[in-house]
DNA sequence: TTCCAGGGTCCTA
DNA sequence: TAGGACCATGGA
């Protein structure tokens, strides 16, 4: 077990609530979860206590980003400024790209208890055994299921998206190599995946591809841009226009203020 | 029973 | 290019 104290912000409840990632499970105040095949558990008072290293910590949950830099520099009126305030210290995750396309796939017209509910069993039909819980299935087994097999794990329509999808990444797609395109180029790969469109695909390169500048535009989000800045047919493009490199982190916590504040 | 959820695809105009 | 129907599922 290692100790770790942190002079960086970060709010661990903050962050694994958020609905960015979907195999994080809390038991009493420790947070349990699958990464890399390997059991982390992690919990947060004055301090981390934590199975993993501050090295992982720091990519994972992107410890390395300027937090305090970000926020100030997306602080830009007083609708964002409430978000950052509440949820401070709430940090993007740095996730492997092939899970979190399967997790975003799935997330289409869906809520996330039920998100956490399919990938839990794609895990446990299809993932590898460990010797505490199950590995992120490989693009290899998920092109073996039948799409019944899917369908059973609750995926509902979205089996022959993941099919199809995990047949493209096992024939050889490299997820991770659009890391080094563009943002508009990776974008424009991704999209050409089945079950992908403009919002799963920002989601992934935001939350696995290094996209600070990604603007994932849910119903949340629509609902927080008009409520906020007006009628805008444009959501995405204004989203990244008016908050500029680091419109991802904004993104974030606008989405999650609206999702646990907004409709009281 | 109806509404809703981190949407995408397909068809039509 | 824009708008609308349709798609599975289960909790509230």
């Amino acid at each position: 077990m290692h100790y770790i104290e942190l002079e960086r912000p970060f709010h661990l409840d903050h962050t694994l609530t958020s609905g960015q990632v979907f195999r994080w499970h809390k038991n009493g105040n420790v947070w349990e979860g699958i990464v890399n095949d390997q059991l982390i558990q992690i919990s947060q008072k004055s301090t981390i206590t934590c199975t993993c290293d501050e090295q992982f910590l720091n990519n994972y949950f992107r410890l390395d980003d300027d937090l305090d830099l970000i926020l100030s520099s997306i602080d830009k009126d007083e609708h964002i400024h409430k978000p950052i305030k509440t949820l401070y210290g709430m940090r993007l995750i740095r996730q492997d790209p092939w899970e979190c396309l399967i997790s975003f796939i799935c997330s289409s017209f869906n809520n996330v208890p039920r998100i956490k509910l399919i990938i839990d069993n794609l895990c446990r039909e299809f993932g590898t055994p460990l010797q505490h819980g199950y590995a992120f299935p490989t693009p290899e087994a998920l092109t073996s299921a039948s799409l019944d097999q899917l369908r059973k794990c609750g995926t509902g329509y979205r089996d022959k998206y993941i099919a199809e999808t995990a047949q493209i990444v096992a024939s050889g797609l490299d997820l991770s190599s659009l890391k080094r395109k563009s943002y508009e180029t990776a974008k424009e790969v991704l999209m050409k995946l089945p079950g992908v469109g403009h919002k799963v695909a920002d989601c992934v390169l935001l939350f696995s591809l290094d996209k600070l500048e990604a603007f994932p535009c849910d119903v949340n989000i629509q609902k927080c841009i008009h409520q906020f800045y007006g009628p805008c047919a444009h959501v995405r493009k204004f989203g990244q226009q008016y908050f500029g490199e680091y419109a991802g982190y904004a993104n974030h916590y606008l989405y999650h203020y609206q999702r646990v504040y907004g409709k009281r």
